[in-house]
DNA sequence: ATCAACTCGTTGCGCATGCAACCAATATGC
DNA sequence: GCATATTGGTTGCATGCGCAACGAGTTGAT
């Protein structure tokens, strides 16, 4: 069963002898390089959908994903839980706001945040994004069966709620 | 079994109603999204070790670590199996070379393309930071079985061949 | 009530990135 | 053989990013 990566690197099967003392990092299953490859592929992939179509940039995509899913969040939380710099959602935002999609309104109870939401216009994007969205992914899926889709997504999940813990606390979202 | 993710986003449980004609995102379980955000929790965290010890970017530490194990591989290669653009390891390579890390030798048969290797000194760097990345990887994967992992890399690696063929061409590597 | 510590969000700055144009070398068509 | 297309790699330029400093608001201690 030959794949994809092996067949660009390995032209001869020129991999490094290894010896005991020489630790080697086999990038074809370091899963760090795997997953950051991987995650590269389907954003490439995806963004040329929101980008071209729509004119929304990775983070402005997820914010109005976000703020699909939840009828209103903070830029906080965005930056949060999809790890993204606390600067980049602000500008996302600044653009989205700028473009009619989002609009903010400043919480009573604690005015240093805002709580953002889809305009009328910016669900519409949305609605007229999810969908194709959803296409995509079944589409870059289709490869796994069902169990093995419910499955990397929990693989996903627990690995996911592993890292965040061993990330010192300030240092993921600045 | 409570997850991060959730708790980190659902104060309530405000998830929008859905509607039937109204497709939804669940960003929870979207695999573009969690992969990068995983990906970005991971990249992060390796990111300090190579910078902060070693003063090396993500691409320049692909290409050490690319070259650690393959003794020689030219830019585009490492560009390709990395989905990275072509300027960007252009310019990692240019950094690499001037610390006198690695070094080039033009090919005899195809003048276009050069040889990358390692040099003595890019080597000690990359037996310094191999054991180290390795075990990242170990604290990082450790929440999962052997078993688990060896399944996470293959369904990795179904993805990312599939990935590959549904992006256009050209588009990979620019 | 006051002051320090902290949090949400913004912004100036320097740097890295992707794009597109380019050069040199090779491959292809005629 | 010659012209054209393609490929590996570099570079100028504009854009986007993370960092760190900041303002405004809140919390907590005294």
């Amino acid at each position: 069963m030959r794949n994809e990566l092996m067949s660009i690197m390995a032209r001869q099967t020129a991999t490094k002898k290894q010896e005991a003392s020489n630790p080697t990092v086999i990038l074809e299953s370091f899963l760090p390089y795997r997953l950051n490859v991987l995650a590269s592929l389907t954003s490439n992939a995806l963004a040329q959908i929101y980008a071209e179509r729509f004119g929304l940039s990775i983070p402005a995509w997820r914010v109005v994903a976000t703020l699909g899913q939840y009828e209103n969040r903070t830029a906080r939380d965005i930056a949060a839980h999809g790890v993204m710099h606390k600067s980049t959602v602000s500008r996302a935002v600044a653009s989205l706001e700028q473009r009619g999609l989002i609009a903010r309104r400043s919480n009573k109870d604690d005015r240093r945040e805002e709580l953002l939401e889809l305009t009328a216009e910016g669900r519409e994007i949305y609605e007229a994004l999810a969908p194709e969205a959803l296409a995509f992914e079944e589409r870059f899926v289709s490869v796994l069966t069902e169990e093995e889709q419910k499955l990397l997504v929990s693989l996903v999940d627990r690995l996911s709620g592993h890292a965040r813990q061993l990330a010192p606390e300030g240092e993921v979202e600045g």
